[in-house]
DNA sequence: TCCATAAGTGCAACCGTTACAGTTTCGGCT
DNA sequence: AGCCGAAACTGTAACGGTTGCACTTATGGA
């Protein structure tokens, strides 16, 4: 019994064929480039009907991020199942740095990162993968908290922590980076009075 | 002498054309629909080819948003023009007020908005169009304030300050939201403290 | 065992987008 | 005034992502 009970015949070979045809895309597109490949090219490779494909994914570009899905499910759960007491914040914090810091630099998937960077239609699309998610982790937060489920605060908060992964992408230091970023929403850009120039000065200032 | 100086014959019949494609596009998406309306139909009822009319716009979806890059440039003046002594975040939310708001709540634009809202692919394409303008917007603030160009404080608020425009739309009340989102991006999230659930907890609060 | 239904097939078409090769029209320069 | 290179524009044809359709096959539940 490979998975959890039951689960038939026939959810296993969906799976099976979703499996496959996410593997032949990637290793098509990593082998020869994103806009080398034609949808027909994977679905040849993956021995299945380009209707089928599309069946499977909604569009070239998903194909890509077949592990969607389960990353919203992460990221729910990361708010969901906190350590009584902890905010928010600092869970959406820690799952940052678990997840999408380790992810985004671990070595052995860097052939996959280098991808989605230079394929401006893949880094498009990632982008709004996050966005996408902004909705039901906007609805979560309020939730958690007791508000209204398009309490502003909340939206706000859950677009703007999902901007953090592009915000971090290709900087030299992407933990750091999403640690002042969640400082600066915690404590706002007032803080950031220098010596050179304030952000938020007031009139006459 | 219609036009600013130097400007001959072949630059304005050039936005003319631009202009007659932009017109087509907009009469036939609200009269039919965007994806009733093909590029074609588009180009034959401003009298062009499909080829002048994609030299002239990227996109199909751009051909509704044809203002675009001098929304980028007001943008950039309200920043860079500002009362001296006014704080960045202080400009961009008299601009946000004055510009963004306004347009969006006039009645006389009432059927150019529902379209976007109505439509996945143009919604879509506006909040990528802001955040294109995120990078503009991030180096035009760190110049402005004497940081590195890419410095992450100004660009996390050139993107966060972007998302507004999506953040406000659709609320009852879109000038207070964006009122609301600017004083969370100055005072930042711990502010958020009230009696139902804190935003950011500390560990065994 | 039988059947409703989900999964997959193959084909044809639609439509956004681009390459190409050519023509017309300007505007600067002599 | 007249020439020339560049820019704007044209028409056609193709490419490739995506979808609709009518059909077959396999599966799980009654």
């Amino acid at each position: 019994m490979p998975d959890s009970p039951t689960v038939g015949r026939r959810e296993r070979k969906k799976a099976a064929t979703r499996q496959a045809i996410a593997d032949a895309a990637l290793e098509l597109f990593l082998k020869q480039g994103f806009e080398q490949v034609s949808v027909r090219d994977i679905a040849e490779r993956a021995d299945v009907s380009t209707t089928t494909l599309f069946a499977h994914f909604p569009s070239k570009e998903a194909l890509v991020f077949d592990r969607d899905e389960d990353i919203e499910a992460e990221l729910v759960a990361a708010v969901r199942e906190r350590p009584s007491g902890q905010g928010v914040v600092e869970a959406l914090r820690a799952h940052a740095l678990k997840s999408w810091v380790s992810i985004a630099s671990d070595p052995r998937l860097h052939r996959f990162t280098a991808l989605v960077d230079q394929t401006p239609a893949l880094s498009k699309h990632a982008e709004r993968m996050w966005m996408r998610h902004a909705a039901t982790l906007g609805t979560v937060i309020a939730e958690e908290l007791g508000r209204e489920t398009d309490d502003l605060a909340c939206s706000a908060l859950a677009r703007f922590v999902l901007q953090i992964p592009t915000l971090a992408k290709g900087r030299h230091d992407p933990r750091a980076a999403v640690e002042t970023v969640f400082d600066l929403l915690i404590h706002g850009w007032q803080s950031q009075h220098d010596s050179r120039g304030a952000i938020t000065g007031s009139y006459k200032g």
